[in-house]
DNA sequence: CGCCAGTGAGAACGATCGTTCTCACCTTGG
DNA sequence: CCAAGGTGAGAACGATCGTTCTCACTGGCG
């Protein structure tokens, strides 16, 4: 009865993602050697680089992946949360402050790889251009629902960007209430209730 | 009659400081090497040592200047502005406009060190700490004289931020104009105008 | 069985970086 | 004039990192 470790079932690259995700989103990219991604992936060195034959790509694909799931886990909850659109713009705000809370939040990946890499690395740039106009976009589609103009969910997004930020830098999750109340205030002020 | 360089007038501490800061800011702190800095300082490697001993104290001596003149720069801005109390929280919007717009900006120095360097050196995470803590001090007491609670300059802190990060990935200085539109809705929401 | 393509494990290589050392030179005080 | 200490210029050193190579081994296929 041989061993059968569960992770052995794991496609090969999810475990590298995997273990580059957690690392580089913890540490910073450039303070993580490829080696203790090999470590934290549990393959070998071969294995490694036959997935991803650079560092480069193996954090592209790192921002990739964050970006896609981290918009999709918004949506998802955004979608579940129902509602009026105003309380889903609202809701928001509330899984930004449940993201907050989680240990070993540093912030936004994408702000973080920009500000590292972003001036040597046009990819990272990108990535981290991308993932921000994404995200201002699916906000703006929520907006645009409530019926406040689009200027309305440009400063919507700054007060999402901002408590990110500052939820990082202060480690306390408490800038989503800060900024779920302002943005209540912005939408009453761009789309008052009819009355 | 020798060549008198006006460089070679100014404190060499001064010049290696000068250096790093644009280096560090401009490209990363990791991205640069001593050795850039000390050719962008004109100086020999042995000077550079014998005034910080070690990058360490050097990037700490960078982050701590570059606080004391943003915020001193902020404020003697805010202060020339003069006008209401509201006016003067709505300047530091205008300022941080012109702070995006300067070519090389590339967001908020903090910020980008804390994401870079913040989980492995405690000293650059208490330098964005206090960085961020000053700011937001500095705006609190500008919110209250307008006759805000400090939830409100909590939120305008959020706004600020955001427009550095959104400016600084997108590249677009609008940011501060959409950060100041909102800011004065929030205040006008938390302090109205009398009647 | 015998061959070979591919693997695991880790050493090796070349580049870069932080830091220190060498050494010739200059200055300055006795 | 000479000894002593500091300086400029850059080489040298040791560590780290991204990437590649070695080599013994294995599993499948003719």
């Amino acid at each position: 009865m041989e061993q059968m470790d569960p992770l052995d079932q794991i496609d090969p690259r999810t475990r590298i993602l995997d273990a580059a995700e957690e690392l580089f989103y913890g540490r910073g990219i450039q303070a993580v050697g490829m080696d203790a991604v090999r470590a934290a992936s549990g393959l070998t060195m071969r294995r490694v680089y036959q997935h991803f034959p650079a560092k480069d790509e193996l954090v592209e694909a790192y921002l990739r992946r964050r970006d896609a799931r981290w918009r999709a886990s918004l949506a998802v909850h955004v979608a579940r949360a129902g509602g009026t659109p105003r309380e889903q713009v609202l809701a928001v705000f509330d899984w930004l402050g449940r993201w907050f809370a989680e240990p070993g939040f540093r912030g936004c990946a994408f702000v973080n790889s920009f500000g590292e890499l972003g001036a040597t690395s046009p990819a990272v740039a990108a990535a981290a251009r991308h993932h921000k106009a994404e995200f201002a976009g699916y906000l703006a589609g929520l907006v645009d629902a409530v019926g406040a103009p689009p200027a309305t969910a440009a400063q919507l997004a700054l007060l999402a960007e901002g408590a990110i930020t500052v939820a990082a830098v202060h480690g306390d999750p408490a800038a989503a209430a800060e900024a779920r109340a302002a943005a209540a205030l912005l939408l009453d002020a761009a789309a008052p209730v009819r009355s």
